[in-house]
DNA sequence: AGCACGCCGACT
DNA sequence: GTCGGCGTGCTC
């Protein structure tokens, strides 16, 4: 017979897959990607069946306990990628398995079930029943006179409303026999009551044509290349990634579209669904579980043609793919770093189009420079929009050198006086500002003035931001409050004044409302968009004009189309340049790129303030010209005089405990063993303690190492595991091309 | 991961 | 002689 034997991928450490019989009444509904319950030493385990066979070289084969999930989650294609992820990242595959897989389908998931009530006797029993319990029970009659309104059923929810009473009148009526609740199957797109417009296709420039020419073809060869699409910010790079899925669903495939935050980008989902509404499948991570069941298994058979959501969503498994799209690809979100695996949606993206053997469009007004250095090397093919589309022109930029202001002021200021005319003449003008500073909450820190130090929190070794609004100091790494701040010095003791430093975005509203007592201010940061749906209400309220400037942090300065933007400030861009971190200027370049592209984007032509004291630094003179090439050919070069990447690879090794001494040395104990075993070719740099040293309680170190392809350092991982034992309580961490070599 | 097996010290 | 410490190793 065959099918007798599934491969069972346990939810344990355990790398192998274990064999396991498949009892003759589960043979119908236990197929590739199954999840299902098996014993393990007498314990009961789940696992995901990722394999058959007809007969086993084991003597006791155990038998599936029963299947644990309603429809299979996992797709074969998905699960390759798993593996890869798995070796690539150094994760066991289990883990990967539960990061790729939602909570929500790793269980038996039920379809939704809505309430109705309906009647149980006839109209005239019921006129009677509630003629009778007038004046004694006012809840029930209430209850039967909505009743006798409706039609044939109406929602519970409904009827408690207009009842105005709660679910147990409900009940006591129901065990009176005259009613009943019945459990109806609802659907739960999130996409249902909404209506759009229906956009149509634009015209394209014969840059835009020629790009989607190129990548047509490759969908109709089927075949892999990555198309690196470099078009200057308002270039028009969503029309062609539109066209370009207008053009896999004529021919019945399947997208995925992958963006960077799908909360930041509200705007560009609402883009997406007024092209293909019905045919989106969005995910992200504020779905409900039963919205995410749905979103997965319309995408798996075929009902839904288009997923479109963050990182993980590059593990969704859409149907007859034959295409896909990373938008903003050098985004650092694409990039998990918390937790392993420490994949790349970018780059687990580029390897998802190689096994299906579909063309990767990446996107970007400022490429990551990996991106781009394989361009260079002809590993991708390379596209560029040099042009705006529609009227518009790319923003003058301006330095200001800020040195020169604190002399003119005596002293420090937070704007300088071109922006703050530049500000009054836009508002005056009836157009927006937006604000950009990397910093929220109103001081930065808050020093003691007879000892000098700096206010920690309890738990991590971070200096506390002061936050006016709400009285208190926090902690931005672990959420701590300290609330009112403190009047003397926690470190020294003495009741001195505590004296409060540095500028965040909440002091940079107060200020400019100080200014101009009439402006029309929005915040947008972690603070201001806390709750769900906040970024929304938010962007919307700026983008229809009820308020003159927008100030905010990273949050504001990713692709969002403001028609009536003509200014943009960033108010201190050094302090990501002097960041002590091997991407700190491809950072600050990209950013001041995309901050600055939100200006000008339809009739007015934009401009630009960027505030610094380190005018004649080369990426401020660089991103004044927004010359993305000369930016490239200055930093390849940085990269290749030490051997970084994406010259070699990178890998970071970082080992968390509670005691500080022990985590350093244990760690030592660790590279030194490490060293030993890598090849020659390989770069191991020390231990050093993270850039976040403490963070709630616990201490962290680590070590970089370069090396050519990390296969080597695979390996040695793999028998070091073996080697030196990590007692409980540390953690090992390890990040395969990490985003930060600080942090 | 968990859980059993097993090989040594403290104790009724 | 037994109870229990947790080091080692296996799980179909």
């Amino acid at each position: 017979m065959k099918n007798a034997i599934a491969l069972v991928a346990l939810d344990t450490p355990l790398q192998e897959a274990l064999d396991y019989s498949i009892p003759a009444e589960l043979n119908e509904s236990i197929e590739f990607g199954t999840l299902v319950e098996v014993p393990l030493r007498g314990r009961k385990c789940s696992g995901w069946v990722i394999g058959f066979k007809e007969k086993s070289q084991f003597k006791g084969v155990k038998a599936i306990a029963k299947v644990l999930s309603s429809e299979p989650a996992l797709t074969e294609e998905v699960y390759k990628l798993a593996e890869w992820v798995a070796r690539y990242y150094v994760t066991p595959l289990p883990k990967v398995l539960k990061t790729i897989i939602p909570s929500s389908l790793r269980k038996i998931t039920k379809p939704k079930l809505i309430s109705f009530v309906q009647k149980a006797v006839s109209k005239e029993e019921l006129r009677d029943l509630a003629a009778s319990l007038r004046g004694k029970s006012k809840a029930k009659t209430a209850v039967l006179d909505v009743l006798l309104l409706a039609g044939k059923e109406i929602l519970l929810s409904e009827l408690l409303e207009k009842a105005g009473t709660a679910k147990a009148t409900v009940d006591a009526l129901e065990k009176m026999g005259c009613l009943k609740v019945i459990k109806l199957p609802m659907d739960r797109s999130p996409l249902k009551d909404e209506e759009f417009f229906k956009t149509k296709p634009k015209v394209l420039n014969g840059e835009q044509l020629q790009a989607l020419n190129n990548i047509t073809q490759d969908i109709d060869a089927a075949k892999f290349t990555v198309h690196l699409l470099h078009g200057i910010t308002g270039s028009g790079k969503t029309e062609i990634y539109m066209q370009a899925i207008e053009k896999v669903l004529e021919r019945g495939g399947g997208v995925l579209v992958l963006v960077p935050e799908i909360s930041l980008t509200a705007q560009a989902i609402d883009r997406f669904k007024s092209r293909f509404s019905e045919q989106i499948a969005i995910l992200h991570h504020r779905l409900s579980d039963g919205e995410r069941f749905d979103a997965w298994h319309n995408l798996k058979k075929g009902k839904s043609k288009i997923a479109l959501g963050a990182r993980s969503a590059v593990f969704a498994p859409v149907k007859n793919l034959k295409l896909i799209i990373v938008d903003e690809e050098h985004e650092p979100s694409y990039k998990q770093t918390d937790e392993m695996p420490c994949y790349h949606a970018r780059d687990v993206a580029v390897l998802r189009g190689s096994f299906e053997k579909v063309p990767v469009i990446l996107g970007s007004a400022t490429p990551s420079l990996e991106s781009y250095y394989n361009a260079s090397l002809g590993k991708y093919s390379l596209s560029t929009l040099s042009v705006r589309a529609g009227k518009s022109s790319l923003p003058e930029v301006t330095v200001i050198d800020m040195r020169k202001e604190y002399e003119r002021a005596k002293g420090y200021t937070i704007f300088s006086e071109i922006l703050l005319s530049k500000i009054r003449e836009r508002k005056e003008k009836g157009e927006q500002t937006i604000l950009f500073l990397n910093r929220r909450g109103f001081h930065t820190s808050c020093m003691c003035q007879s000892c000098g130090a700096f206010v920690k929190c309890k738990s991590c070794d971070q200096a506390m931001t002061y936050h006016k609004k709400e009285l208190s100091l926090n902690c931005h790494l672990c959420g701590f409050s300290l609330s009112p701040p403190p009047t003397s010095c926690p470190s020294c003791g003495r009741p001195s004044e505590m004296k409060f430093k540095g500028v965040g975005t909440e002091q940079v509203e107060r200020a400019l409302k100080a200014l101009f007592p009439d402006i029309r201010t929005l915040r947008i940061d972690a603070d201001t968009t806390r709750h769900k749906g906040s970024h929304e209400k938010l962007f919307k309220e700026f983008a229809t004009h009820k308020a003159d400037v927008l100030i905010g942090t990273q949050m504001v300065a990713k692709g969002l189309h403001f028609p009536l933007v003509t200014l943009v400030g960033v108010l201190n861009c050094d302090q990501t340049l002097q960041f002590p971190d091997f991407k700190a200027q491809e950072t600050t370049f990209q950013l001041i790129t995309q901050v600055s592209g939100r200006a000008g984007r339809s009739f007015h032509r934009g401009e630009v303030i960027l505030q610094s004291c380190l005018v004649d630094h080369p990426i401020l003179k660089l991103a004044q010209t927004q010359d993305f090439k000369a930016f490239y050919q200055e930093e390849i070069a940085i990269r290749e005089m030490f051997s970084f990447p994406p010259l070699r690879s990178m890998a970071k090794v970082r080992l968390s405990g509670t005691d500080d001494r022990k985590t350093e040395e244990m760690l030592n104990r660790y590279r030194d063993l490490l060293l030993a075993l890598l090849p020659k070719e390989y770069t191991v740099m020390p231990v050093a303690p993270s850039g976040h040293l403490k963070v709630k309680d616990r201490y962290y170190y680590q070590f970089f190492l370069l090396g050519p392809q990390l296969n080597a350092f695979r390996e040695s991982v793999k028998k070091l595991k073996e080697m030196l034992e990590i007692p409980t309580g540390y953690r090992l961490h390890l990040d395969i091309n990490p985003y930060s070599t600080y942090f």
